[in-house]
DNA sequence: CGCATCCTTAACCATATGGTTCTGAAACCA
DNA sequence: TGGTTTCAGAACCATATGGTTAAGGATGCG
């Protein structure tokens, strides 16, 4: 699972989607509209981030909403995590990173 | 250069060869080993990993050693971790997750 | 020098990926 | 009913990806 999650991030237009999925759920063509891209093209990406578990998407009703599901991203994290003493940063700084995180909720 | 690093870790191969790297240096043929894959295919994973950034090599002196370079898997959580506030996870546990982090160094 | 070792490159192949256009289904509107 | 809107699916295409085998370059050793 971690292989879908990884191969759908690697794409730049997947990823512009679901950080625009953060300010809230999206029809096909909002998605669509910032890409110099067909539709079914952005249908395509769609179902690639459904099936690596990173968008819902509500029955159609006319329109069809796509809504971020974050949690595969947390066990990316989880992953990259256990890299965490290879960076070249120091622990101090970590820590820092670590409080800020737990500051700006 | 997000996109190279998440194309290099969709692979599990390439995946596997990151956390065999954890415990230190190795040659191509010792990466190969554990693999049931001809040792040119290996080659070209690692050659995917070092234009991710991922790995370094060290000049050859008829061996030719990997060398882990984590910088990169920095800068993806980075990214993951604007995504941080939708995670179905409560943010106690998060508090949880991040105490960890910092305790066991 | 001659040869073995370690690895890369080249050529090739099958399949996956990211895009297109065209067609068509499903729901609303008049 | 019939048309419009919204989207998915099919067919197609070019290129990328992940693997193979075969050949060759560089280093160390007898």
């Amino acid at each position: 699972m971690l292989t879908g999650v990884f191969a759908a991030l690697a794409d730049p237009t997947r990823r512009a989607i679901l950080t625009r999925l953060k300010d809230g759920d999206a029809t096909v063509a909002e998605l669509a509209a910032p890409f110099s891209m067909s539709q079914p093209a952005v249908s395509k990406h769609l179902k690639v981030l459904e099936q690596a578990g990173l968008i819902s998407r509500s029955q159609r009703a006319t329109a069809r909403l796509s809504h971020l599901e974050a949690e595969p991203l947390r066990e990316a994290i989880g992953w990259l995590m256990d890299y965490r003493a290879y960076w070249a940063e120091s622990f101090d700084r970590l820590d820092d990173l670590l409080d800020d995180l737990k500051e700006q909720p």
